[in-house]
DNA sequence: GCTGAAAGCCTCACGAT
DNA sequence: ATCGTGAGGCTTTCAGC
């Protein structure tokens, strides 16, 4: 699963994080490298666990989502946080954390009534405090090799 | 730039943040449509906005990334801040939200010197308070219509 | 890692619902 | 308006080098 990087595999990963769905030969043009070549690197990447998936990126807004929040929780029994997370859609990012809060979340909720269903089901676990995004400067930047 | 979704688009929605190489023939198989109906839908989901992308997911860890944070950043000028976020390639995240803290970042860095490095440059802008994540619960929860 | 051939995919035009 | 079918061109992939 360890694995050395190239060159050619840092630009590969930055191509395949700015269009998921490029095609190898196009890829292959941009590394110089042909398809079967780039086709190979780009497997080995996932094998190793560099590359984990390939997502569509879809806008929250779009959707009707029209307030993200990035929600702390206080300290809760790992399992029964857990449990609603996973009960609960409109969470799209938690973490485990350091710190006097034990979580943060991010939600994407489509008016404040549905924030506060959301919130009570944390509030219930432990002490929740919400930052309601304004501005997303920068979401899903781009991993190089250091 | 608005259109109505209908549970096809629902479907088609989940099956590309799952995975977003996936052929047009394979997804057309599982949301029960042809190639160039799928492809279609989809070409007016990207036109609408509602997809706002495709991106290779790649593990920080993977790539020598070891520790990665939250940190809060107080009250800061708005283009000093933005100006500082475009400069930090570690920044993989940048909220400006409300609250005590005006600014939410997630980052990723190699070691504690590292992390030391990237919290001085915002350090000389605002307080800030780090929250080093110790599991990633969820991560890029995939959005459906609500 | 490259070349070449076979299989599969994308996309266009067109006809049907 | 949206879907399905079929043909042509491109992409992927497997040998062999």
């Amino acid at each position: 699963m360890k694995i050395e990087l190239d060159g050619y595999d840092g630009r590969i990963l930055a191509e395949l994080q700015a269009d998921a769905r490029m095609s190898m030969t196009e890829l292959g043009r941009r590394v110089h490298l042909s398809p079967p070549a780039v086709a190979e690197r780009v497997r080995k990447l996932e094998a190793a666990g560099v590359i984990t998936g390939y997502h569509a990126c879809v806008d929250p807004a779009a959707l009707g989502y029209a307030i993200r929040a990035l929600v702390r929780v206080g300290r809760a029994e790992f399992a029964r946080m857990t449990d609603t997370i996973a009960a609960t859609a409109e969470v799209t990012g938690a973490w485990n954390v350091t710190g006097e809060d034990s979580w943060i979340l991010e939600i994407a909720v489509t008016d404040v009534a549905h924030l506060d269903r959301v919130l009570t089901a944390f509030c219930a676990l432990a002490q929740t405090s919400t930052a309601i995004i304004l501005k997303t400067v920068r979401e899903r930047g781009p991993l190089l090799p250091p």
